[in-house]
DNA sequence: GCCGTTTTCGGCCCGACTGTTTTCAGTCG
């Protein structure tokens, strides 16, 4: 059995449990199987774990987890299924997660196509699709028959969600177009890019503008446009050519610029708990401001410079976008306990650096004036050690020489280079160099890269002995998960960055875009437990450096603040830590 | 089914767009 599996099963049952409650026209069950299945989501635990260390009612600490729900969980805990759901399984075709998921598709409509032509995939749909036995239903039509179609040629050519690098090239990218081809006076992109998610659904654009028209019209002609899906007088919505990515535009007038960025910038779930402290405040909250409500008179709008004026109004602290995520972000907001987070501009160095002596693309030298050019006081060169050898990783010989080079350079530079390499963790938990190399570096950053599959019980042994060595200083990508490849290594992380805090070794945040490890979820688990971080960029060329934005946005959803972050300490406080 | 500095019962976010209708239901974000 999995173990961190148990959770993500979870999710996905529940999910499926609230469309199946939907389909069967059951009232409010399926919001509250869809909240507690987002509480799953948001767990650095194993929901087993909470069970055996605290039983039901560490359960019913989960968000959105209540008396049934927590049932239904021990239930799957101890038997593998849930009664409940195998019920319901039973009385739908297995694939309608799919046929709902199709664009322009909803359990109302999927209820219908089952029921009277008895459609259970998405073959099946495709074929009476074609067949115009569709368009005879009541309530669908001939254009609903053809924009099925449409969906499922879509969905069988696009990928899943865009990597936060492209999505952010693409988004400001359309930005400048947008600028040069429409009247407007602001454009922002918003959603999840701007909370800095991981990953990006879709992209979010939001234009201040008098001529909505104009903006609409330029944005639906880029010539990155693949298909329009709507175009009306406020919004609208295409489908890029590039990976069929969707993006949407929304012109506000500039009275409803800070409702407008707030909404637009989600996250949902945190959005809608936004709502309920405006209602309980005798207010209104959409996406175009903040309404005072009235006794059947038209509702009186409240003037709103920003989203800082929007959030005070509501008694609340500003919440950066980062922290927007129903992760408890309100309720520190309330008691005006919202973190100061690290910017990018407290980044004094960076800690993990390849070059030529493994699998970088830069000499040392090349490496170091990038990091000038960025103004950085110090970085830490970090090759492969041997053992890694896919990235060239060095012997004992070559790091010995790649040391001498780094002491001569030294000399001649005012930026402060450090001595490192990026050891293997190897699948006993020794590293991958004798300690009499070890200890000629200023810095040794441990990670894995081998034998990701062992029992979650003895990769936790692992990690956790490399703790304990004296020599490491840093731990590397610390979960080993790779986006869209490889899930993180079944281990008990909690027990992880436990050890990490009380052996005082410092967690990477790594700031490649198919790692970003730890994520913010990660982070703020870890902070919790006391740890302490540093923001990496892992960089293989000097172009790489500039990832380092991406890791501070993973730092600011973790919550992090500058004394978190050791690469924000100058040289002399480095030299307490490190003992340089 | 969940939740509570107005509630242990009675609420549960809100508006735009499309396609089908001829005033609105369904879907989306």
């Amino acid at each position: 059995m999995m173990k961190m599996g148990t959770n993500r099963e979870l999710v996905k049952m529940f999910r499926d449990m609230a469309l199946m409650y939907e389909l069967e026209e059951v009232q409010w069950k399926p919001r509250a199987y869809r909240e507690a299945a987002y509480g799953i989501e948001g767990l650095s635990r194993d929901v087993k774990d909470i069970f055996k260390k605290d039983g039901r009612e560490g359960l019913k600490e989960i968000p959105g987890v209540g008396d049934s729900i927590a049932y239904h969980i021990i239930e799957y805990i101890k038997k593998g299924n849930i009664k409940k759901f195998n019920e319901l399984r039973k009385k739908y075709p297995k694939e309608i997660t799919e046929l709902v998921d199709l664009e322009g598709m909803g359990p109302k409509k999927v209820k219908v196509l089952i029921k009277k032509l008895k459609i259970s995939s998405p073959e099946k749909l495709k074929k009476a699709a074609k067949e115009h036995r569709i368009r005879k239903l009541k309530g669908f039509g001939e254009k609903t028959e053809q924009n099925i179609l449409d969906a499922l040629k879509i969905k069988k050519e696009s990928k899943k969600r865009m990597r936060v690098d492209k999505a952010l090239e693409i988004a400001e990218e359309i930005v400048e177009y947008m600028k040069k081809k429409a009247p407007l006076q602001e454009i922002d992109y918003v959603g999840s890019l701007r909370r800095m998610r991981t990953t990006i659904g879709d992209i979010d654009i939001l234009v201040i503008s008098k001529s909505p028209k104009k903006v609409i019209d330029a944005f639906t002609k880029m010539d990155s446009v693949r298909k329009v899906i709507s175009k009306g007088t406020t919004r609208s919505s295409v489908i890029l050519k590039e990976d069929d990515f969707h993006a949407d535009l929304r012109v506000v007038d500039k009275s409803s610029y800070a409702g407008a960025m707030q909404y637009f910038t989600g996250s949902k779930e945190h959005s809608i708990e936004l709502r309920k402290i405006a209602i309980k405040k005798g207010y209104k909250l959409s996406e175009y401001g903040i309404f005072k409500r009235k006794k059947g008179k038209k509702n009186k709008k409240i003037p709103l410079k920003s989203e800082k004026a929007l959030y005070e109004k509501l008694g609340l602290q500003y919440i950066p976008p980062e922290m927007r995520e129903n992760r408890g972000e309100l309720q520190a907001a309330k008691k005006k306990q919202i973190p100061d987070l690290v910017e990018l501009k407290d980044i004094k160095g960076d800690f993990h650096i390849h070059t030529k002596y493994s699998d970088g693309s830069n000499t040392i030298e090349e490496m170091v004036k990038a990091a000038k050019k960025k103004g950085y006081a110090y970085i830490a060169i970090a090759d492969h050690s041997k053992s890694t050898r896919i990235a060239k990783g060095m012997d004992e010989k070559k790091l010995k020489r790649q040391i001498a080079a780094i002491n001569k350079l030294a000399k001649k530079e005012k930026i402060k280079i450090l001595k490192s390499a990026e050891v293997d963790i190897l699948k006993d938990g020794s590293l991958d160099y004798p300690d009499s190399i070890l200890k000629k570096l200023d810095i040794v950053i441990g990670g894995v890269h081998s034998n990701f599959k062992m029992s979650s019980r003895k990769m936790t042994e692992r990690i956790i002995k490399a703790l304990k060595n004296k020599h490491l200083t840093i731990l590397a990508h610390p979960t080993g998960r790779s986006i869209g490849k490889r899930d993180r290594y079944d281990a008990d992380f909690e027990k992880i960055f436990k050890a990490a805090a009380k052996n005082k070794k410092i967690l990477e945040i790594n700031s490649q875009p198919e790692r970003l490890d730890l994520d913010g979820a990660n982070i703020l688990a870890a902070k919790k437990l006391g740890c302490k971080f540093c923001i990496n960029t892992d960089s293989k060329d000097t172009s790489d450096l500039d990832l380092m934005k991406l890791g501070v946005g993973q730092a600011r959803r973790g919550w992090l603040e500058k004394k978190d972050v050791i690469n924000t300490r100058t040289c002399a406080q480095l030299k307490k830590i490190f003992k340089l």
